[in-house]
DNA sequence: GTCTATAAGAAGATAGAC
DNA sequence: GTCTATCTTCTTATAGAC
């Protein structure tokens, strides 16, 4: 049932692993469980259903931003227990982040469509560098904020420290996208990087 | 003249453009000044001229790593340089590595090609992962592990420290491949980015 | 809404003249 | 080696029955 939500939901997964140009309306179909030209009565193009898959990502995209700040432009409602961060509270953050970013199924497939897709249209470059640089960096770079003026953390740039915080997350993300078996690896590194950086940027008294 | 050539160029272009599904044998055909079908006097197939590309960026990058290892296994053949590494030469081999990595045509175009093709072939995104993570880890890890035996730099995990110092590098460079208008600002990240790396790694004193 | 049959057009590749 | 003409196949999309 809902097929017009299933094509989506197919196409999308196959846009992510070939490419849009690679995947045929056949394909798509198959995978659905009816044929090619069922698709039309839901869909009038190829293009449309891609198009609204990145309607329905900008939706969801814009919900979280919005969730991320109810209090206006302050991404952390609960300041307090960032006054607290310990070398453990930050190694939480950054795997979750990562994991979280790894294994969110529509996330992981999103990006990797982005990935495949943004050089062909800037519109998709955009959206993939707000997605998972412009917006991580401002948002990490508020909580950082909060915890350096609680204290547990030393800095007088921010948003530097903030580029050493998620930078390396970043990086073994596109590693794991592209081998997934490197996961453990990049989980180590992670987490040897966030004890350097707890050590670099952390009250040296904790 | 050649003509051969050419063609590989010229798809090499349209590939890191458009991808190699987008682009049409008569696309490659008009850059080059000749019409479809008398590419097929040089290669027997589309397929064949995408082969013949990473044929030579095959060969292209293990003379490379060859030139990198003339001494066998130490990327560095001058090693006393690094015990008098500066904050200025550090900023130099960052800006330099990244600009060459940015604006080198082929390299660039290169990186581009095996972005988007990534997911399709495992073989690309492992000559992908070699070329800007794993090697560029490696023959930096061994720089900054000299630097480090010269005292110039204090850490008690060359691999972390390394990571630290590429990494956001490596960031920026995907920022600006997808959009070029904000070279100036990366390049300003960059050089924050080392001026404090500097300052958490270096030697106190200096 | 799903199907079969099919139209319409694109794109890779070949034939054969020059 | 390059061209024009053409073949073949693949792919999107439509028509119309059920």
């Amino acid at each position: 049932m809902d097929t017009k939500q299933r094509i989506l939901e197919e196409a999308l997964t196959l846009f992510s692993e070939k490419g849009y140009a690679n995947v045929y309306v056949g394909d798509i179909a198959a995978r659905v469980g009816i044929k090619a030209p069922s698709l039309y009565k839901h869909y009038k193009s190829k293009q449309a259903i891609f198009n609204a898959i990145l309607a329905k990502m900008d939706e969801r995209f814009m919900d979280q931003a919005k969730a991320l700040n109810i209090n206006g432009a302050n991404p952390i409602p609960d300041a307090e227990i960032y006054k607290h961060m310990s070398e453990e509270k930050l190694l939480e953050l950054g795997k979750s982040l990562f994991l979280y970013y790894l294994h969110d199924d529509y996330t992981q497939k999103i990006r990797k469509m982005l990935t495949i897709e943004q050089f062909k249209d800037k519109r998709l470059s955009d959206v993939y560098m707000e997605m998972y640089v412009d917006e991580p960096l401002r948002y990490q770079s508020a909580l950082l904020g909060l915890v350096t003026a609680g204290g547990m953390l030393t800095t007088d740039n921010v948003d530097i420290m903030t580029l050493h915080f998620y930078s390396p997350i970043y990086m073994l993300l596109t590693m794991c996208d592209r081998d997934p078996s490197r996961e453990p690896e990049a989980l180590k590194m992670l987490e040897a990087h966030i004890k350097q950086f707890d050590k670099l940027y952390g009250r040296k008294d904790k």
